[in-house]
DNA sequence: AAGTCGGGGCA
DNA sequence: TGCCCAGACTT
């Protein structure tokens, strides 16, 4: 046992982690499992991953769903990119007639890029496609000492040559679960367990002491913050929503009414705001109160301050005209972000 | 090539 | 706090 697939899927077989998705060779399930698993560990994915499929057991249940109920199944997750494309690709599979069985067709897919096409049709079909993922990446330059940054043209290339070298192309799907759990799990970015290590003594990294510096990233994300005035508006038993549909965060989400400014905006300048003056009827004065003031919501390149403002009008009023009315009750039947569902979870408790 | 898109877990 | 996670898409 001297090459690096024999050990690596030894390592494997003595300690892999049982995985619904692993159990099947279902390309369809398989996809489900690789689109909600990008950039999402094991742990957030799995409950979404068993809800999803009990929802939508194959391509032609999810072709028929509505995208709002698709979204509201994602809600919580994050990048709803993912459930958008993932929604259109599965129409587009059900009027092609089923899941593509080859990798071109698999890799045309929506949301399905090079790692996930790979991941398919190593796994469903037995292809002899290398991964190249996040844990690919970590394992391969510690074990052979490349400090080539990862996100950079000339890093993208090696490593999926070096991938491509070293995949055991007579079982594929094994070698390449193996490679992401032992980067999951042995060879994880913040100390890694090298002290037993089937590698200790070949990798390049532990050799030079620089474990802790691979791999090599050159690009870091800078955060911008922006300023969120929601309006919960309360007519009678009814409130008002919205869903975002351009190109910015959450988009397709609902919403409550939204003032976004350049600044933090304090309370007693949110009501000479032109904006806010714009969406009440002609002489409307409603009662209004700051319910949650500053509320933080951290993302990975963006912090957001949000306020909560509530709205009391009456019931016939006639402000607010352009968004969707709907009962207070039904709020919960609508897809949001974490950051408006915080809220939700707020003002819905009964002391409140 | 760089920017954008969520949310959570970890040291 | 900063970094990372079974990345893909847009500009």
């Amino acid at each position: 046992m001297d090459n690096f697939g024999e050990i690596l899927i030894k390592w494997y077989q003595d300690n892999k982690r049982d995985l619904p998705w692993r159990r099947t060779k279902n390309p369809y399930l398989i996809w489900i499992s690789e689109i909600i698993l990008q950039q999402t560990r094991v742990a957030q994915g799995y409950d979404y991953y068993q809800r999803f499929v009990k929802r939508f057991p194959d391509v032609f249940s999810l072709a028929a769903a509505d995208e709002d109920e698709v979204m509201k199944y994602w809600q919580g997750l994050g990048y709803y990119s993912r459930a958008r494309n993932l929604h259109a690709a599965a129409r587009s599979m059900a009027g092609a007639g089923g899941f593509p069985k080859t990798y071109k067709e698999v890799l045309a897919l929506k949301g399905v890029g090079e790692y996930t096409a790979a991941a398919i049709c190593s796994f469903a079909y037995g292809m002899p496609y290398a991964v190249v993922d996040g844990n690919v990446y970590r394992v391969l330059s510690r074990w052979l000492g490349i400090e080539t940054p990862i996100d950079s043209a000339e890093g993208k290339r090696i490593f999926a040559e070096v991938a491509a070298e070293l995949l055991d192309k007579a079982q594929p799907g094994i070698y390449n679960q193996a490679i992401m759990d032992f980067g999951a799990l042995q060879c994880t970015p913040a100390s890694p367990n090298c002290m037993f290590c089937p590698f200790v003594d070949t990798c390049v990294a532990r050799q030079k002491g620089v474990v802790d510096t691979l791999p090599v990233k050159q690009h870091k994300t800078k955060v911008a913050n922006r300023y969120f005035n929601y309006i919960y508006v309360r007519m009678g038993a009814h409130t008002l929503i919205n869903k975002r549909t351009g190109n910015d965060i959450w988009k397709n989400l609902y919403e409550l009414p939204l003032i976004e400014t350049e600044n933090e905006v304090p309370e007693e300048k949110f009501y000479a705001l032109s904006r806010w003056r714009e969406m009440l009827a002609e002489g409307e004065t409603p009662l209004v109160r700051l319910v949650q003031k500053g509320v933080k919501h951290v993302l990975s390149h963006r912090v957001i301050y949000a306020n909560f403002y509530e709205v009391i009008l009456p019931e016939d009023s006639a402000s607010f005209a352009q968004y969707q009315r709907i009962r207070i009750e039904d709020l919960h039947k609508f897809a949001v972000s974490r950051l408006v569902n915080q809220f939700f979870s707020l003002i819905l408790k009964p002391d409140n």
